[in-house]
DNA sequence: CAAGGCAATATTTTCGAAAATCTATGTTTA
DNA sequence: TAAACATAGATTTTCGAAAATATTGCCTTG
């Protein structure tokens, strides 16, 4: 892997976690030293931030880490709907055995990792939060991936980064992962999918990604000006 | 404007309007020589289209124009359908009178330079073509900048791109626009959207795609390997 | 004659310095 | 005192060279 692709990783884990806040500026030289590397592969893994929106530039003035704000959280979560949610029925409508293998392999994955991760003490460390973090992004690409869409999929992974960064600072030192996490919406939504019922599974991912919506709404309150 | 930014310009239309043809390989050295700038901006230039879907890069080998075939067009237009449709949708319903405004004006732009040019010769000249393609893009995006959703219009802006790389090659030898395009469906779809009619207007612009698909799959025929 | 390895070439990736640009501070002047 | 200008500092942008890596062609060897 080049030293770009690296620097890539690292910077998007670092915005989505939260350890390099919204709204800092990124100054050329520290990230440098941060990261141990150049300018060049820094600057490359900027430009790709960049059109994910995580970072914004203005030219000759700089990099900063993209604001949040519960506007833009409403506006990737609806605009989530409505493309996963077209994912969802085309992956019922088109996904073979082999996909529904994946889905359940998935979901077992992501409970597995969410129940062991339940009895840890708080604060979570940074590797617990990144498993369970790619297991609950896995299980989630699982239910679209059938759809045969790499553009609807390309959207979808953009929007998933962008409402992380709402959903994870919560998890860090939240409590044990509520019941409502764990058991209900993510199993009921699967098994539903696993019937083939497009309608149903739909308005249940719609209700799984407002109800999260509205939860962290609550939890932003007078910090949605940051 | 930045050099990069320059660059980025540059080699995108240069890719949209077929000077630098799908597969072509990009090599870094004849990119700085065309283009008059060093590796640098060059570089930032390609990891933006990268992004953009225009090129693709695989790490230690360089960038190549991404390919075309007949099933990413027709991914591209069904995506663009659930998208557009979704965002003129809002539009009408959030829109206000400046929006209305817009949307005539960018209509009449459109009409009046597709008129002056369809008495042209051909080969239209490419900046005749860069005009009548800003202004097709304009009317386009007026019709949905009412949605209020920043996910939405950059998702659209993708695949407007991407669209237009299948439709352009034919535009630039194509005989004087046929009264389809000029007369009929624009106007059409303009006066419905006005009108508010949402559920007509959204079923004209994706018939509008559809058709143009059909009609670039057929002229595609046996170059789809392409 | 084919297959594997080695050297030569081509290309990308990375780096550090130089140039260009913006921001902040302090000085002068009306 | 306030506004305008000039200077100094900080930061980004750009460049060209050096390092790292892949590809190609040739030679050796079985």
């Amino acid at each position: 892997m080049t030293l770009a692709e690296q620097a890539y990783q690292k910077v998007r884990w670092d915005i989505i976690s939260g350890a390099l806040p919204p709204n800092q500026p990124l100054r050329l030289e520290q990230l440098k030293q941060r990261y141990g590397v150049g300018f060049s592969p820094i600057r490359e893994a900027l430009n790709r931030l960049q059109s994910d929106r995580l970072v914004v530039n203005v030219a000759l003035k700089g990099f900063t880490v993209a604001p949040i704000s519960a506007a833009d959280m409403w506006d990737a979560i609806e605009s989530r709907c409505l493309i996963e949610c077209d994912a969802l029925r085309r992956s019922i409508e088109k996904g073979d055995d082999a996909w529904e293998a994946q889905v359940v392999a998935a979901y077992h994955a992501l409970m597995l990792k969410a129940k062991s991760v339940s009895r840890l003490p708080r604060p979570l460390s940074e590797a617990e939060l990144r498993a369970l973090e790619d297991r609950h992004y896995a299980f989630h690409r699982a239910l679209i991936i059938g759809c045969q869409s790499q553009w609807l999929l390309d959207f979808a992974d953009k929007l998933y980064v962008e409402t992380e960064r709402y959903r994870f600072p919560n998890l860090r030192d939240a409590a044990p992962l509520p019941d409502r996490d764990i058991g209900n919406e993510h199993q009921t939504l699967m098994t539903t999918v696993l019937a083939r019922d497009a309608d149903k599974a739909t308005e249940l991912l719609r209700a799984h990604y407002r109800s999260t919506g509205h939860i962290l709404t609550e939890l932003m309150g007078p910090l949605t000006t940051a």
